[in-house]
DNA sequence: TCTATTGATCGATGGACATCGATCTGGAAC
DNA sequence: GTTCCAGATCGATGTCCATCGATCAATAGA
């Protein structure tokens, strides 16, 4: 019930006839897609996630040894994903003698937020 | 420059001792990580992202058979991705005779929405 | 009943990913 | 120099994931 008609199959249809005509996008939306997606996949993991919300909650910049013995895994596997984090865009680094200290870029986030956030297409910008 | 001080090693530090006390996280919060990544992930590839996409700005439901030629993969695969996505609890489907509907989710988003949109974690709620 | 269609599932495959221990790099203390 | 430490990188390993072709279940028309 409630089906939208606009997306229902054109006719009462035939058996064997197309339901429906393709939608196409355009290039622009996939790019798009690709880039949003990127920033979701490098917060799909519970530590990159975590990560991501030490460095929000302070404002500043945290030191590695801070950040490492939060989490069950190794130093290998925290500086792995901080380095997935920074590919990504979402973070960034800058080291001071022995220490290196993370922060999180502003407007990393921004327009992954912006499409999460708006419920209508109409409220996004291109 | 412009370390956050609480956060910098606390001693001037002998080589040796160890920078900093391990600020230890209560459990809830590692749930919590866990659930947002897992929405993350799952947007965390670029068809599911249109899929999510498409199926916002349409409010109502779409057939798959609307869906299936918006992209360049085989059917078996974005059946795939909607299970995926189902699985994730972010849409749900309903068929009708032959064809099946997708739709979003009301508030499958919005936890993972509001942690992002926030910039600050006093805006938080627990 | 027979046949065509939609969409889900299965099994296989190639590639990506999380994690580890070991090692490397380059600063700092002695 | 030598030694110690922080953090990045390397190589290996086991697991997960995206995709495909083939097939199946359910439904509807003939």
């Amino acid at each position: 019930m409630d089906i939208d008609l606009e997306l229902a199959p054109k006719r009462k249809r035939a058996a064997g006839t197309p339901c429906c005509e393709p939608v196409v996008y355009p290039d622009v939306e996939r790019v798009r897609a690709e880039r949003m997606a990127a920033v979701a996949k490098a917060l799909g993991d519970p530590i990159r996630l975590q990560l991501v919300d030490v460095l929000r909650k302070h404002a500043g910049k945290v030191c590695v040894c801070e950040l490492t013995p939060l989490f069950d895994v190794g130093q290998p596997t925290v500086s792995h994903h901080l380095k997935v984090l920074r590919q990504a865009g979402i973070v960034d680094s800058e080291r001071q003698g022995l220490w290196a200290y993370y922060y999180v870029l502003p407007d990393a986030l921004a327009e992954f937020s912006g499409w999460l956030g708006g419920t209508r297409s109409e409220e996004r910008a291109t």
